[in-house]
DNA sequence: CACCATGTTCCTTG
DNA sequence: CCAAGGAACATGGT
C-alpha cells in the first residue's frame, strides 16, 4: 500500500541492504516500467554502477548510485504505482508472475515486481523536482498550507492527492486526516477557517508519523519461509492490524469510531472518499 | 458480467 | 492562460 509511509518503511528497511552492493547486470522483462527515458540509457547508467544510498521525496524512492571510476552520482528514482513491490532475495529464488525488472547484485537479486505495471523506475527526476514540500519536514508549515488552499475552490480532499501541494499524501491518509481533522471532504479549499488548517497541518503529520511507526515496529516478515521480503515489510498477519488502524478509509456502513453513525462512500475527482458525516463538518 | 482498487499523466472541456 | 474532470494505463479481487 504505497502512500509515504509504506515507502518510508520500505526505504528505510533497502537502506540497510543494498549500499555497498554491485549491479552487475539489469534484466528488463517490461520496458513500459523504464519510464520516461529509454532502456538502453537506462542499462548503459545503471550497470556496473554501486548503491551508496537510498532516500525518500513523497511517494518516490531515490537510489543513489556511483558509477565506476568515479564519475559523478547518479540518481534512480522510484515509484510503486499502485501495486509496486521491491525486494531483495536469493538468485536462486523463483521470480515472481509480474516481476518487472530484475538487478543482478551478485548472489541476491533487487526485484521491482508491479502486477498493474503502473509503478516505474527512470533516471528522470522532473516528477520529484515538481513535489511540494514533505509533510513531516521543515518546509511544511501551517502558513504555506494556508496560502495554497486560500488559492483553489477545489475540494479539500481533492487538494490533499495534489502532490505539489504537499508530497506523499493518497487516497487512503487524505480521508484519514480529514477525519481526523472534522473537515467534510467536500468543503471548498478556499473556505476553511485557520483554525481548521490548523487542525489539518497537525492531523497530517500525526496520521503519516503514526503509521510509520506502526510499520517499523512490526518485525519485518518473509514470504514462504525464503528471504523475499514483503515491499511494505511487515508480516501477513499484520495486515488485519494494519486495516484496523484505519477509522474511516474502506469502511462504508461500518459505524464511526467517534460517534457510532455509519460510515459513508462518496466519489471525488473519480476516487472513492470516506467520511463520517455527523463527524466532519 | 459488473464494479472496484494504495497512482500518475495526458487530453478535453469550460 | 488556468482549473477541473475524465480516460487511459493493466491486472486481479469480489
Amino acid at each position: 500500500m504505497p502512500e509515504l509511509p509504506e515507502v518510508e518503511v520500505l526505504v528505510r528497511h533497502l537502506a540497510s541492504v543494498l549500499p555497498g552492493r554491485r549491479i552487475r547486470a539489469v534484466e528488463i522483462r517490461r520496458r513500459r516500467v523504464i519510464r520516461p527515458g529509454s532502456v538502453a540509457a537506462f542499462k548503459r547508467a545503471v550497470i556496473g554502477a554501486r548503491f551508496t544510498g537510498v532516500s525518500r521525496r513523497g511517494k518516490y524512492l531515490l537510489f543513489a548510485l556511483r558509477p565506476p571510476r568515479a564519475r559523478a552520482e547518479i540518481a534512480l528514482v522510484g515509484h510503486l504505482g499502485m501495486t509496486g513491490r521491491l525486494y531483495v532475495e536469493r538468485n536462486e529464488a523463483p521470480l515472481a508472475r509480474h516481476a518487472a525488472v530484475v538487478m543482478d547484485l551478485g548472489g541476491r537479486q533487487l526485484v521491482f515486481e508491479d502486477t498493474r505495471y503502473f509503478g516505474r523506475l527512470s533516471l528522470d527526476r522532473t516528477a520529484v523536482d515538481r513535489l511540494g514540500p514533505e509533510p513531516l519536514g521543515r518546509g511544511f508549515t501551517r502558513r504555506g498550507l494556508a496560502a495554497s488552499l486560500a488559492r483553489s475552490r477545489q475540494a479539500i480532499k481533492v487538494r490533499l492527492l495534489d502532490q505539489g501541494l504537499v508530497a506523499g499524501v493518497g487516497n487512503i491518509y487524505a480521508s484519514e486526516a480529514l477525519f481526523r481533522a472534522r473537515i467534510a471532504p467536500q468543503t471548498r479549499a478556499d473556505r476553511l477557517d485557520a483554525a481548521q488548517v490548523g487542525h489539518l497541518y497537525g492531523a497530517l503529520r500525526r496520521i503519516l508519523r503514526e503509521a510509520i511507526r506502526f510499520g517499523s515496529t512490526v518485525p519485518l516478515a518473509w514470504r514462504g519461509g525464503a528471504d523475499r521480503l514483503f515491499y511494505y515489510g511487515r508480516s501477513p498477519e499484520a495486515e488485519g492490524s494494519y486495516t484496523e488502524r484505519l477509522a474511516v478509509y474502506d469502511r462504508a456502513d461500518q459505524p464511526c469510531p467517534g460517534c457510532g453513525a455509519p460510515i459513508r462512500r462518496m466519489v471525488q475527482a473519480g476516487r472513492s472518499t470516506f467520511y463520517c458525516p455527523c463527524c466532519q463538518v
